[in-house]
Order: structure tokens, then C-alpha cells, then sequence
RNA sequence: GGGCGAUUAACUCAGCGGCUAGAGUGCCUCCCUUACAAGGAGGAAGUCGGCGGUUCAAAUCCGUCAUCGCCCA
């Protein structure tokens, strides 16, 4: 059978038939190649105002490896807007590019490198190094893309952007130039979260937390001098005993008895409100609040007279005199009361250090050993020679506590479990460490912050919350704005460099030596430079906006570019605008910024989403996008995130192998409703015989398993090449696609079934009123669902919008209109009309599916315009002709109004009824349904022409051979009934009087039940005062009718004595 | 510790103050009727997580408890 594209072979006879199964693999290569060639996405300025424009920018997908389910959902949500409003006939563009992603990519490269060649990245070298990433970047950037094009996506490819283009480069330092001439980018020594093996900095959210099992160590170090009454030691106690060589204080709580009085307070308070359970549990705490007092409140009250006349103990082992301080962060329900303070090395003490002005110490080197420990006064610490390299956690604690134990001032050890911050990257356990870096003030600022339109804001932050509350950025579902909120509203600073190799460089140079004058001297006339100095290292540094200066930019003096780069997200911020070329107005910028959406998942609202809303508003002045749409998250059947190294990532091309690209798309709109998760069951599927066996939580990481239906063995993704090859590999599916490709496969037969009937068709003018009323009918569902599914889709209801879809083809195109009018088709009265009506239907179901499944509609449809190349219902809905589907007029948005009809739809519904009836009278005697039967109908006689204006459709749908619509009968003999809508149905000889009586004596009871609580509720006086008097009515109403049906019952009941 | 969300049929989810609580899948019965068995016709299946409250009326709103998930500290 020849498959080619009409298209392109114009000889071809118009009424070739499709093949019986769709063939997904086939059309969509064919289909996308149409596209292409047609240039259909590609996008440019040209004089559409703003409104029919229509704009998104792709959330780039990171290089670190190929794009699994959760981006298949991401990239199909936006490429069903992109193709509904290129098919809206607006100015569309879709923007695709790729994240370097910094530490993520700079992470797997190095550990690739580590495991296969044994070599460090500083023994590889910073060139080599980066070379060898760009080398993974370009193969991960072709495997992304070619996964987003084998999934359908319209992208514009020629503007393909990634976040280390020169392009994306020069916005990079254009905005790096502007924040740090506003004085808004500074450097400076913070305490960060510090990755040992990838020796860099990490971010909040690359770390993660985990329970480790340690001990709670306790030590006592000596009081100096004590004075009669004091004691000669304090104790502490410790997690992590190593860092005591950086203690410079110990602290204690100011006023202790205030401080176990407020709480007493506190506790007495909660017990008033508190459940029984809470009770005994606070019950518990004051009487360890009692303990507290009797015990230690003396201790503790001296320990702070000692602090208030700047009493000091001696650190053990490096023999530093340290302070007692007065700080509530000392908790005077814990232990003795006293806490050590090491400022260089933990957050709570550096913000404990700050507050007293105490000297930081380093503990760590950045390799994560023990640092020579340098005293305030700058000279190395004589005692600490001996732990300097040790490895920290390892050797070095161990070194630490036998010390202290020889010296006799370990108390006790206890076992603890604690909350340890692991590296996301390294899996390394997360040192806090002292070190320079560069932030970005996000914070107020007295002078304020000038925006990109030249408007003041507060501050950063600020000016992004402001977005958020004042509705220039709406966020979908709404409640994640809380998140965005919170997280902006704690305005912190960001710190922004990294001590990695992988990213955009920090365009700052430093220099030592030079003066004021030599720098103004060197860029005398340049405004692409700026400079500060900086006291605290005693250097200026220099920063170049559009330019790197060279070593001897300044006579006589020596340049260093800083070596850090900048956190990845640094670049993401600018990607709505970067990519438009940005700071140049020219290639689009001017008429394609703001984009209309941006659609991601609710992992990256803080780490993304805010901080493109903040660089928007500075750079430009003008908010990123309008909306924001949040989509679920996909989990797999057990709840647990799908990921690639636990072995739970599906690649969405093993899906579209095994369903179809159409189908891959559909289930993901299907799935898309207003939920955050959406579990998604991990199956394995067979390569021997297909057939599909779940995934486990023991089965996960294997790298064979046995067929649970063929008992062969197949290899996983954890197998060896060898191992692959001898067993062959299993896709990893869903059964959740199923529906998707069941679809398609309805829809690719029912379009089939229209091209076996659709030749000669024609263009008729129709008299809407005078058609059948099943021609009427479908039309006007028709019109229903095009004016649901655009609204749903309009509001992000992307289920929503496809289930009237699936609704309208399935339910009432497929199963009653096309089941119905077989008879005309194939030459019956009115079939040409029957025949135009469906190519009408088929048109525009096409153009209403193509957002969601492109390639089988486009197929479908250069197949229907061979067949049928004028459709349409002249005077009432006349759609223009396109020979791509892709860009073909979308339907009004607004519907047909001349197909408007809800009293056909009404009254169609009750033909459905009746029919249904029928259907399960037969069904329930065991009446084949190839066994015509004979129905008489009694009605009221005013419905009686109605009804048999209708019996045609009775008779088709119900396999009745001779209805008779009456106003009197008696039962037919053997007849089983139904009462329904008022009417009484009896199907002929299919029933005895035993059966009938036990069915309706049945139904009389459920009837009864029903009347009953519709009685009851109305007889309640306040029902019928309060509520809404349509509620009422339509109460009264429905009480009416199963009263009629009740009598209706009895009457038959009757019959049957 | 704080926040967000979920809990409805065996499974995946709709419904979010007022119809006899729905769909798809699965299950059962019947049917290979020349568009489609990846299909058609019909059916069974639910104390809407528990307990309180608001209301004429609660799956829906509020409180609380339980379980699960996510985010932030």
C-alpha cells in the first residue's frame, strides 16, 4: 500500500485507503518533515500588533543528561498553546534552547572522567577540563533536541540559544556591569556551604538533608583564674568536637530564669488549648523545666555573673584564652547551659561571632582537612601543627577527642542522631566554610534600586514580590505564589560565584598595586569599565562590561581576573531576554519580549521564576511574562520522583516507540488537571514478547529480570553492552499511554471510515432547521466543544479541554452519529448532506486536536483535503481551506452561533435515554443484538408527533424492527417494560410475568427511597424559605417525576395480575 | 520546626455548597455487525480517610486527628 503524502504526489488517486492500525513511527518522521519544509515554525516581527502575537520561552532543559517524562509534560503543555495560537492565526514563536547548568554538568563530566581515566579535575587542568565538557554538552544538546522534535515540538530551531553562547555571554556582562556599577554586587568573607570534593561553594538548594548517626561529645575546658565561688571548668558538648580549635567564645544565656520562666509561661498556655495527648507530653517538659531550675539555675546564674566581668577559660590543646559571652542563642534547657562558639564554622555561631565581634578562625581547608590554625594576631597557633592535614571528620576529630581524654577533660560520650547537609553533586557531606565571595544584595536599600525603565524600586526582592501582589505576573494554580512570596519576602543576599570551571566567568579583574590615578589614566573615556575598592583586601577591582582586559591593561602593573564563575542561575535569570539578544533591541527583543507564559514545575518558582521576574524588572523594566503555569510533578508508582540513577526515569522516546508520540501527548494533557504529583506505575516492557512487568522497589536496580508472562530473561538500563546484546534491553513504559494510542487508533479509523464515504461530497448551502434531527444534533455538539475545550484551554485546563474533545468524537460523533447515518451513507435519503455534515465534523475536530496530537491530525487532514478540499456549511460556518494542518484557521473561539441548539441537545438526550432502555431490556434477557425486537411505546399523546419524528433513531441505535409510538396499550404479551422520562416502554417476548414483577417491584423501592428524600427535604419550611428558588423548583420538579414514574410502576405492576 | 498539597470505585483521576457522586483503565456478561476487538452494547463496583462544627443543605466550607507526598529551615 502506498503511504506517501498527498502532498506530495498530486497523481495520486484522492481515495486511497489508510491502513487498518495508525502507524505511528511513519507519519510522524513524514509529518514533521512537511512541517519543516514548509517552515512552519519559524517565527519573525512583522506588523501583527502586540496582541496577536503570541510568545514562549523555553524553560531550558539542563545538559546534564537527556530529558525524561517529566520535560516530555513540560514541553507538551507548551506546545499545545504555541500550536493553538499559531492556528489562531497570531505572530507565534517558541524559543528553545539548552542550560549549561554548572555544577550539575561540571559534577557528572568530572566524576565520568574520575572513574574512567583515574584523574582528578586539577590534574586534567581548566582548559582541558572545560574542553572535555563542551565535548558532553554538544552530544547532550542533540539528544535533547532531537527528543523535543521526536515528541512533536514546534520550536522556532533556528534561534536555538544555550546559556554559554557569546550572546547569552554578553547579557551575562551587561547586567553583571550595571548591578555592580549600582552597587549592588559586592564581595565579601561569609560563611557558605562548601562541597570538599568539588571544592566550590553550593547553594541552599543543592544541598539536602539526611539523617547520620554521631555522638553528642562532652568536654569541659578549664576556667582561668577561678575566683572563690567558680568553678574551675565549664562544660559543653558537641556534635562535632573537631572544630573546637576554632572556638573563640563560649556563650551563655544572659538571664536564664527570664528565659525558663517565659517558657513555663508559654507551656501553661498551650495547656489550655491542648488534646490529651499533648497534655501528658507538656506535662513532661515543665517538670524538666522544675529540674532545670532546682539544678542548674544556680549554676547557670554564676556562669553569667562570670561572663558580665569578662571572666575567660583556656581552650584546650591550642591554648587560647577565649570569653565568656552573654548570647541567647546559649539554650539554658540543654546541658550546662553553655554552648562553644566557633564563628568560622558554623552559621548560628557566625551570627553569635558578629554580634560580639569575635576573631574567626578557620578550621578547614577547602579540601575538606584540618587547616593550620592561624590566631587572630596572624601567627600560625604553635599546638596546632599536629592536626594540620588530618583529614577533618575523619582523623582529625579522632585526634582531637583522644587529646582531650588524655588531658582529662572528656566528660562522657553519647550516641545522637542528627540532620546533616549532604551535597546534592558530590553526595559529600557539606562543611560550613569560611571564604570570599560575591553576592547580590537583594535586600532594601536607602537609596533604593533604579529599574530598567527607569523607575526606583526599594530593592530587588521587593520589586519582584510587587509584580507577583499587584497581578503584573499571575501565577496558575494561584496558591504557589505563597511560595514565591515567602521565599523573595526574606529578601537574603545571593551568593553568586562558584569556585567551578564550568560556567561565566566573573568579569572582574583585580589589582594590587595601581592607584586611582593610574586606573583613571589607563580607561580614560571608557564607559564599559567600573571600578571599586575593595578595603577589606586592599585591591581594586575592575570590571569590564563588553570586553576581557588583558594583564597590562593598566601601565605598569599587574591584572588577575577573578577565577570564580557565576552560579548558573546567574544566566538562567536573563533567558527571557538573553535569548533575544538582549542588551541589543534589534533580532526581536522589541517585539517579542515579554513572552506571553512561561510554563514550568514548582521545584524552580524560588530558584528560577523569581529571579527572572527580579532581572526582567532591572534590565528592562518590563515583567518576563504575565502568567506563570505550574504542572505536576511525575512520580512513579510508588511516590517516588522518577530519576535516571535511581532507575525509575522513563525516556519519553521509549514511549513514543511503544505508543506513539500522539499518544505520549495526549495521556500527558489527559493527566494534566489542577494536581501537584501525578503518579505514573513503572513497567518493564518485554522485548521478547512485549507484555509488561511492574517495576518494584526490589527489581529497580537489576540488571536482568525474568518476562513474568514469557519467563525470558531481559536486560535493564543497568546492563552491559554484552549483556544487551545477548537478552536484548526492555523500554520502560506506563500502561498510563494506553489511552493515548487507543485514541489515536479511534480516531485514525473513524477519519478512515469518513474517507470510504466521503467521495463526491459536497458544499451545499443546508437550511440548519430542516435537517434530520441527528445532523442538528451533532452539530450542535460540535459547537459545544469548541467553545469548552478553547475556554479550558484559555484558563490552563488542559484535561479538561481534551475531555470535551474526547467526548464530542468519541461518545457522539463515533458512537451515535456515524452508527446512525451508516444508512444514509451508503445511499439512503439526505446521505449527501449526512456526508457533509461528518467532513464538516471531521475538519473541525482535526483543527481542534492538532495542539494536542499534530502528527496523526496532519496526516488525517492532507488526506481529507484530497478527499474533500471544499468543507464547510455555506452561510453558517465556512472555515477557511489550509493545505498545512498546522497553520489552518482554529475554530471561533466563540463557536458557530448558527449551530447553537440546546433544545435539540435536550431532546436528544432523552432519544438517548429511551434507546439505552432498550438496549438494556435486551441485554439483560439475553437477547442478541443481532435479534431485531419489536417496542411499543405508550406516551402522552401531545408527545406523540415529537416521538416519531424520532423513531428512526430508536430503530437504528436499539435493533428495533417495528416501534409503535401509542397513547393507550395494554402490556404486549411476555413484554419487558422500563419506565422512562414519562414514558412507558415494552420490547416484545423477551420476558415472563415473574420477571417482570421482581425487576419493577425492585425499582418501585428505589423510587420509593428517592421520593422520600426529596419529601422530606422539601417539607423542611427552612429549605423552602432559604434556598434559591430555582433550587426549589428544580426540587419539586424531580420530586414530580419520580412520583409519576412510581405510578407509572404501580400501573404495570397492575398489568401483571 | 514552618509552609503547601493529597486522601472519592480495584487503579489513575474529575467533581469543590443544591441533579440518584462521574470518567478512563481493570473486572463480569454478550457481540469478530466490511471504520476500529487498540472495537461495540450492557452491568457490577463508593459509610467521598476518621471525628467535630458552620449551613435549610457538605465529597465540596471551617476545625481537628491520622496517613502519604513535596517545599523551606
Amino acid at each position: 500500500m502506498d503511504f506517501g503524502l498527498v502532498i506530495e504526489d498530486t497523481s495520486m488517486p484522492a481515495n486511497i485507503i489508510l491502513e487498518k492500525t495508525y502507524d505511528p513511527q511513519h507519519v510522524e518522521t513524514e509529518m514533521y518533515r512537511l512541517w519543516e519544509a514548509a517552515d512552519s515554525f519559524e517565527a519573525g516581527p512583522d506588523d501583527r500588533p502586540p496582541e496577536e502575537r503570541y510568545v514562549i520561552v523555553i524553560p531550558p532543559p539542563n545538559v546534564t543528561g537527556a530529558l525524561h517524562l517529566g520535560h516530555a509534560i513540560n514541553n507538551t503543555l507548551q506546545d499545545v498553546l504555541i500550536r493553538w495560537h499559531r492556528m489562531k492565526g497570531q505572530n507565534t514563536l517558541w524559543l528553545p534552547g539548552v542550560d549549561h547548568a554548572g555544577i550539575a554538568t561540571q559534577a557528572v563530566v568530572e566524576k565520568r572522567i574520575r572513574e574512567e581515566e583515574g584523574l582528578t579535575r586539577h590534574e586534567i587542568g581548566r582548559e582541558q577540563l572545560v574542553q572535555r565538557i563542551w565535548k558532553w554538552k554538544d552530544q547532550y544538546q542533540k539528544r535533547i533536541i532531537q527528543q523535543l522534535k521526536l515528541m512533536g515540538c514546534s520550536c522556532d530551531w533556528r534561534r536555538t540559544r544555550f546559556t554559554l553562547d557569546e550572546g547569552l555571554a554578553r547579557a551575562v556582562r551587561a547586567m553583571f556591569f550595571r548591578l555592580f556599577k549600582d552597587g549592588l554586587i559586592f564581595r565579601g568573607k561569609r560563611l557558605v556551604n562548601w562541597d570538599t570534593q568539588l571544592q566550590t561553594a553550593v547553594a541552599d538548594d543543592e544541598v539536602y538533608h539526611e539523617a547520620v548517626k554521631g555522638h553528642f561529645w562532652h568536654f569541659k575546658y578549664p576556667v582561668i583564674d577561678p575566683q572563690a565561688g567558680e568553678p574551675e571548668h565549664v562544660h559543653i558538648a558537641t556534635t562535632r568536637p573537631e572544630t573546637m580549635l576554632g572556638d573563640t567564645a563560649v556563650a551563655v544565656h544572659p538571664d536564664p530564669e527570664g528565659f525558663l520562666n517565659k517558657r513555663e509561661k508559654e507551656l501553661r498556655g498551650k495547656l489550655d488549648t491542648a488534646s490529651a495527648k499533648e497534655t501528658q507530653e507538656i506535662g513532661k517538659q515543665l517538670e524538666l523545666l522544675q529540674e532545670r531550675r532546682d539544678i542548674h539555675l544556680a549554676g547557670l546564674l554564676r556562669l553569667r555573673e562570670m561572663a558580665a566581668v569578662g571572666r575567660k577559660v583556656m581552650l584546650p590543646l591550642v591554648q587560647r584564652p577565649i570569653p565568656l559571652v552573654h548570647d541567647e542563642w546559649a539554650d539554658p534547657t540543654k546541658g550546662s547551659g553553655c554552648v562553644k562558639i566557633t564563628p568560622a564554622h558554623d552559621p548560628n555561631d557566625y551570627d553569635v561571632g558578629r554580634r560580639h565581634s569575635l576573631p574567626m578562625v578557620n578550621v578547614l581547608t577547602s579540601d575538606g582537612k584540618v587547616a593550620p590554625i592561624v590566631e587572630p594576631d596572624g601567627t600560625v597557633n604553635p599546638h596546632s601543627d599536629k592536626y594540620a592535614d588530618l583529614n577533618f571528620t575523619g582523623q582529625g576529630r579522632d585526634k582531637v577527642v583522644a587529646d582531650l581524654e588524655a588531658a582529662g577533660l572528656l566528660e562522657k560520650v553519647e550516641d545522637h542522631e542528627m540532620d546533616v547537609g549532604h551535597s546534592d553533586r558530590s553526595k559529600k557531606r557539606i562543611e560550613p566554610y569560611l571564604s570570599d565571595q560575591w553576592f547580590l544584595d537583594m535586600g532594601d536599600r536607602a537609596e533604593g534600586v533604579t529599574l530598567g525603565d527607569g523607575s526606583k524600586t526599594t530593592g530587588l526582592a521587593q520589586a519582584a514580590m510587587d509584580a507577583v501582589t499587584d497581578g503584573r505576573v499571575k501565577i496558575f494554580p494561584e496558591r504557589y505564589a505563597k511560595t514565591y512570596l515567602d521565599w523573595l519576602g526574606e529578601k537574603r543576599e545571593w551568593c553568586i560565584s562558584r569556585q567551578l570551571w564550568w560556567g561565566h566567568r566573573i568579569p572582574i579583574w583585580h589589582c594590587k598595586t595601581a592607584t586611582e590615578e593610574d586606573i583613571k589614566a589607563a580607561f580614560k573615556g571608557r564607559d564599559d569599565i567600573v571600578y571599586h575598592y575593595d578595603e577589606q583586601k586592599q585591591q581594586w577591582l575592575i570590571c569590564a562590561e563588553t570586553e576581557d582586559l588583558p594583564a597590562d591593561a593598566i601601565d605598569g602593573h599587574q591584572l588577575e581576573q577573578d577565577p570564580d564563575v557565576l552560579d548558573t542561575w546567574f544566566s538562567s535569570q536573563l533567558w527571557p531576554f538573553s535569548t533575544m539578544n538582549w542588551p541589543g533591541w534589534e533580532d526581536g527583543l522589541r517585539y517579542y519580549y515579554p513572552s506571553n507564559v512561561l510554563i514550568t514545575s514548582r521545584d524552580i518558582i524560588t530558584l528560577w521564576v523569581a529571579r527572572m521576574v527580579l532581572s526582567g524588572l532591572y534590565c528592562i523594566g518590563k515583567v518576563p511574562f504575565p502568567h506563570v503555569y505550574i504542572h505536576a510533578k511525575i512520580l512513579d508508582g510508588r511516590g517516588e520522583g522518577m530519576s535516571k540513577s535511581k532507575g525509575n526515569g522513563v525516556d519519553p522516546l521509549d514511549i513514543i516507540e511503544v505508543y506513539g508520540a500522539d499518544a505520549l501527548r495526549y495521556a500527558l494533557v489527559d493527566m494534566t488537571t489542577g494536581i501537584q504529583d501525578v503518579r505514573m506505575p513503572v513497567e518493564y516492557r518485554c522485548p521478547h514478547c512485549h507484555s509488561l512487568t511492574p517495576q518494584t522497589a526490589s527489581n529497580m536496580t537489576a540488571k536482568t529480570l525474568k518476562c513474568r508472562d514469557c519467563g525470558k530473561t531481559f536486560a535493564t538500563q543497568w546492563a552491559d553492552d554484552t549483556t544487551i546484546e545477548q537478552h536484548g534491553r526492555a523500554l520502560m513504559v506506563s500502561d498510563k499511554f494506553e489511552v493515548g494510542r487507543n485514541f489515536c487508533n479511534k480516531l485514525w479509523n473513524a477519519a478512515r471510515f469518513a474517507f470510504l464515504n466521503l467521495e463526491g461530497v459536497g458544499c451545499e448551502p443546508l437550511e440548519i432547521a430542516t435537517l434530520p434531527p441527528e445532523d442538528r444534533w451533532i452539530l450542535a455538539r460540535l459547537n459545544q466543544a469548541i467553545v469548552d475545550s478553547q475556554e479550558a484551554l484559555n484558563e490552563y485546563r488542559y484535561s479538561a479541554s481534551i475531555k470535551y474533545l474526547r467526548d464530542f468524537f468519541w461518545d457522539s460523533l463515533c458512537d451515535w452519529y456515524i452508527e446512525l447515518t451508516k444508512p444514509r451513507m451508503s445511499g439512503g435519503q439526505q446521505g449527501g448532506q449526512a456526508k457533509q455534515v461528518l467532513a464538516f465534523c471531521l475538519d473541525q475536530i482535526l483543527r481542534l486536536l492538532h495542539p494536542a496530537m499534530p502528527f496523526i491530525t496532519e496526516r488525517l487532514w492532507q488526506q481529507l483535503n484530497a478527499l474533500a478540499p471544499r468543507r464547510g456549511l455555506p452561510g453558517v460556518a465556512e472555515p477557511s481551506s489550509s493545505e498545512l494542518l498546522i497553520v489552518a484557521e482554529s475554530p471561533p473561539q466563540q463557536g458557530w452561533p448558527g449551530l447553537t441548539d440546546p433544545a435539540i441537545l435536550e431532546l436528544f438526550a432523552d432519544i438517548q435515554s429511551v434507546t439505552r432502555g432498550v438496549r438494556e431490556m435486551r441485554n439483560s434477557h439475553k437477547v442478541s443484538p443481532k435479534q431485531p425486537v419489536k417496542v411499543t411505546v405508550r406516551a402522552p399523546a401531545s408527545h406523540i408527533d415529537l416521538l416519531a419524528h424520532h423513531a428512526h433513531i430508536i430503530e437504528e441505535m436499539g435493533n428495533v424492527e417495528d416501534l409503535r409510538i401509542v397513547a393507550e396499550t395494554g402490556r404486549p404479551a411476555n413484554s419487558a417494560s422500563a419506565v422512562i422520562g414519562g414514558l412507558q416502554i415494552y420490547v416484545h417476548n423477551i420476558s415472563n410475568d415473574e420477571q417482570e414483577r421482581s425487576r419493577i417491584t425492585k425499582e418501585l423501592a428505589q423510587t420509593d427511597k428517592l421520593i422520600q428524600g426529596k419529601q422530606s427535604k422539601l417539607s423542611n419550611e427552612r429549605f423552602v424559605k432559604h434556598a434559591k428558588s430555582e433550587v426549589v423548583e428544580a426540587e419539586r420538579r424531580r420530586l414530580a417525576e419520580f412520583q409519576a414514574r412510581k405510578e407509572q410502576l404501580e400501573a404495570a405492576l397492575l398489568e401483571l395480575r
